[in-house]
RNA sequence: UGGGGUGUGGCCAAGCGGUAAGGCAUAUGGUUUUGGUCCAUAUAUUCGAGGGUUCGAAUCCUUCCACCCCAGCCA
């Protein structure tokens, strides 16, 4: 089934773009450009689609550059791991592998360039000045006295900067374009500051002057011969610089257009860099791949697929307008992807003891029968052994039975998935009345689960035999945090969900699962889809649940 | 208060002058050896508000309102 592209503004500029000059060069290029000072998330996943995604559809390509343009703060290790991520999104830059600091001699020559024009100058104002200079939203700013140095001197005093005669902070170049703009952007922004003592992770020490985004950004667009370049909206201002830095110099026969859309926002979770570092380094979570980490290494920890992420990419649409995406939207198409994929097992998370009376005592394993994907034939099935005692479910049995409740209660009946049907017939309690051991027969005439004389059962439980189980952990992960919008009110930590994270060590699984590969996934039937974590040891599987399986008795039924 | 943006059902989002797509969520019913899946049905007389143009407006004009972004030598 080919589901049609939702159309998009993006999409409507390229479209016409295309007309326009088609006589000329109606090529698609794009970039996707991190700064290495994190690790991506799912607001990057987003952008990385539309990307990737748009030069794919106009046989384009797409860019991979690293905006490496600040020491201070980017490290080589999120450069792998950014590369790890936009692969295990299933992209491919091919050999399109850039880095802005590859650029530094061109954009150093640019703006020597841009002195010789008379359109940028050393200006000696300290960072505090520079602010004061600036003016403020209602009232313009003014001219730097440095502005007026004549472009021999500029020259002179840049190539300083640059053989690192000047400390950090007494000296920055700037554009000269308009103090009095009512864009603050275009009120002489800094196009280069100076960084010693910070080596960068590429070049070392070779430089100690580095350019700022809004200046290196359009360069390296156009050097790369991008057509569309795409943000998010809070560049809008920053578009007339954009434009500016490119008109001023000459010598490119691109000029790329900047397209801002925007950025991603889901309910409960947060998405800025800053406050994810913080959850890391605060210990709030485990690290960055932490499995309720909204970040590409966690959902993918968390047993997400890359085809989930795209497609939920794909149906959220691409606009303008600020918006917060309802988090169940995501976990819709992670369900639709693991529904056709994952292999059905049993695994109880609670046991109970179930004895089954009149089952034979004999010492041969009864094996039964049962499909591993129902959605999937060709996935086959395998056996299960069962037993006259087994594991059920905690919830799966009930004293006295809300209305409504069709699991295992005193003196009624349900199927046991894949085997027999059972009836109630007796319950075991400590001194405390809980209930330790439910007793009950089982009906040998309805082996496999169906029943001849067309008797009817509403449940069906899962199970696993006691001699056969498998001990397992299971970490069942939910929000991370309990409002829709953390950030709505005070800090946003305080709405942290104290259940994110429920550790079951003593569920048991059927023996199929006993060598289960790292980072396979699996639905556990009637709970959810579930993935083998990398910190599984060899006698103990740990499994993180990766979704739950929608649950309408727990939604509406229950409440009835 | 300057500038730049955005406002379509609970959440996203099509629509580009011809009489409100689609998805999610929600509700109900059917099927079912997962209270899963699947299937069916329901939910905006109305597009931030008012005024205007037009035979006809969410789409054009106009006024107003709300929200977001900008005063880093971050990106």
């Amino acid at each position: 089934m080919e589901t049609l592209k939702p159309s998009n503004f993006i999409r409507d500029i390229i479209n016409h773009d295309i007309k326009v000059e088609e006589s000329s060069l109606s090529r698609v290029e794009t970039r996707f450009p991190p700064e290495p000072n994190g690790h991506l998330h799912i607001g990057h996943a987003k952008s990385i689609c539309l990307n990737f995604g748009l030069a794919a559809e106009y046989n384009g390509v797409c860019h991979l550059r690293f905006d490496d343009t600040n020491p201070t703060k980017e490290e080589a290790e999120y450069v792998e791991a950014i590369k790890r991520d936009v692969k295990w999104l299933g992209f491919d830059w091919g050999q399109h592998l850039y880095y802005t600091s590859d650029y530094f001699d061109k954009l150093y020559k640019c703006a020597v360039e841009l002195i010789k024009k008379g359109k940028a100058f050393v200006c000696h104002l300290s960072p505090d000045e520079i602010r004061q200079y600036r003016g403020t939203l209602t009232h313009p700013g003014q001219n730097s006295p440095y502005r007026e140095r004549s472009v021999e001197e500029n020259l002179e005093l840049f190539e300083g900067m640059r053989r690192g005669e000047f400390d950090e902070g007494s000296c920055v170049l700037r554009a000269m374009i308009d103090m009095s703009s009512p864009n603050l952007n275009m009120r002489d922004p800094v196009l280069y500051r100076i960084i010693k003592n910070t080596p960068h992770h590429r070049t070392g020490a070779n430089w100690c002057i580095y350019p700022s985004y809004d200046y290196s950004h359009p360069i390296s667009d156009a050097l790369e011969g991008i057509t569309h370049s795409i943000c998010t909206l809070e560049f809008e201002d920053h578009r007339p610089l954009y434009d500016w830095i490119l008109n001023e110099l000459s010598l490119f026969d691109s000029h790329p257009k900047q397209i801002e859309f925007a950025r991603l926002n889901l309910t409960y979770t947060v998405m800025s860099k800053r406050k994810l570092l913080e959850l890391v380094t605060g210990n709030f979570v485990a690290g960055w791949d932490d499995p309720r980490m909204p970040t590409i290494s966690g959902l993918r920890r968390r047993g997400y697929t890359h085809e989930a992420i795209r497609k939920f990419c794909e149906v959220i649409g691409v606009a303008k307008a600020n918006s917060i995406v309802d988090i169940a939207l995501l976990e819709h198409c992670l369900r639709e992807d693991l529904n056709q994929r994952a292999a059905r097992v049993m695994a109880v998370l609670n046991p109970l003891r179930l004895v089954i009376d009149n089952y034979p005592e004999g010492l041969l394993t009864e094996e039964l029968d049962a499909e591993n994907n129902p959605e999937d034939s060709s996935m086959g099935s395998r056996k299960i052994p069962f037993g006259k005692v087994i594991y059920i479910e905690q919830d799966d049995f009930c004293e006295q039975p809300p209305k409504g409740y069709f699991r295992l209660a005193p003196g009624c009946e349900v199927r046991l998935k894949h085997a027999y049907y059972v009836r109630c017939v007796d319950v075991i309690k400590d001194n405390d009345g809980r209930v330790m051991e439910v007793h009950c027969t089982y009906d040998p005439e309805t082996k496999g689960g169906w029943s001849k004389d067309g008797r009817k059962v509403m449940g069906t439980l899962h199970w696993v035999s006691v001699e056969h189980a498998i001990p397992a952990e299971v970490r069942m992960y939910s929000h991370l945090f309990i409002k829709p919008n953390p950030e709505d009110e005070g800090d946003f930590k305080s709405n942290l969900n104290p259940d994110s994270l429920i550790t079951l060590t003593s569920a048991m699984i059927e023996p199929s699962l006993a060598n289960a590969a790292a980072n396979s996934r699996y639905q556990f039937l009637r709970h959810g889809y579930f993935c083998v974590d990398t910190d599984s040891a060899l006698n103990m599987p740990v499994f993180n649940r990766t979704v739950s399986l929608k649950d309408s008795w727990l939604k509406g039924g229950k409440a009835k």
